[in-house]
DNA sequence: TGTACATCAGTGAACGCGCGTTCACTGATGTAC
DNA sequence: TGTACATCAGTGAACGCGCGTTCACTGATGTAC
């Protein structure tokens, strides 16, 4: 994988190009997979032809990870939004955490979340790249529901980091079978349903 | 996506050459994704030129829904002899359940389900069968779990199949995290710690 | 503010590689007597 | 059991399509005076 150019400067039209062909690429993607979705049905869901797309990204690879790195800096901003001013109540806190555990379109989101999974599980350095973003963000939710509990004198009988790492494992999980059976499991239900007997009743 | 003649015989030769190529796009299609593997790499493992392929398989979509078949059957067979003699205690029967959700290495094992996932979510007809296919299976967990709660006079405070919807979701999720994260959370940890709590106090 | 020129962003035709698929063939397996 | 023949399974060369990538170009944007 090689990098574009980070000397020349981002115009606002290069910026604005970019950003249309990353929005293309995150429904292609979604639709058709990694290896499915072509340079071309990118540019052309983008409004572009595939020269833009080489005067934009060096080559694919570049793309995905853009756009991976993207949706992973979407989410601790939506995260940090929710941190900011946090409810008291623990069950709450995880409750609005994992609203935010989702952008956009639950089906592409979970899509393209698990493709980059995948393609960490398959790539060292992506997973490393990876391993570190979730761990950040983790921590972040560990360290809030340590103060929440501190705050309001009550305690979990599950150390906090196995809680908020049960809650991401349930939640994409969950998502799977949300969105393989919207019927019979409405999205959302089944994390409702189990939360608060994780938690159990705080002590 | 069309089928193989059923007329013709399956001779034990072609049975052996069929089990080749499937073990081979198991790896294959577990190192590539299912687009990434091409029929080439997939006969070169196997020992076969792309011949032997098409006078098994009639083409690459065939293969893949052979392979994702394959498993489940698999997966439903192991499931009937841990429930053939399930024990009395119901953790421990989630955890029978739970370790054999996984047949040989881990690592295919859950590339290769979540290709399954998404390519079900990209594909109605695949849904369908995938949705029958995991609906039998968890009916199959409930009956046998509702069987011991009668069994010891026991109850849980989770309808039967909320929990068993539950430790699926959990297993998916945490698997993935421990693949992404081997040292910081050995294969099994996270459900191992969570299951219990998840079942509360057995009343 | 207007004109002349320079730089830049995106165009679209072209290239060649790798892929899925086909097919005439040959050596292996099975059958009849 | 042995021979002659028929059928079958897998071979490997060939084909053509679609893909990622390149590049000479043009029209759009920015700059200097």
């Amino acid at each position: 994988m090689t990098t574009t150019d980070p000397e020349r400067r981002l115009t606002r039209r290069r910026a604005e190009t970019r950003g249309r062909l990353l929005a293309g690429a995150r429904e292609v993607i979604s639709e058709q997979g990694v290896h499915g979705a072509s340079v071309e049905d990118i540019c052309e869901r983008a409004g572009f032809t595939r020269g833009a797309f080489y005067s934009n990204f060096s080559d694919k690879d570049e793309l995905v990870l853009a756009l991976f790195a993207d949706d992973r800096a979407v989410l601790l901003e939506r995260l940090r939004a929710v941190l900011a001013d946090p409810p008291d109540d623990v069950v709450a806190l995880m409750s609005a955490v994992m609203d935010q555990l989702e952008v956009g379109d639950p089906h592409q989101w979970f899509l393209t979340r698990t493709e980059m999974t995948l393609h960490a599980l398959r790539t060292p350095s992506v997973a490393a790249a990876l391993v570190a973003d979730r761990a950040a963000f983790r921590a972040e939710v560990v360290a809030a529901v340590d103060e929440a509990l501190t705050r309001t004198g009550r305690s979990l009988d599950l150390p906090v980091d196995v809680l908020v790492r049960t809650v991401e494992a349930l939640h994409d999980g969950a998502t799977a079978q949300s969105l393989l059976e919207p019927r019979a499991l409405p999205d959302g239900t089944l994390q409702r349903q189990v939360l608060p007997r994780l938690m159990g009743p705080s002590r």
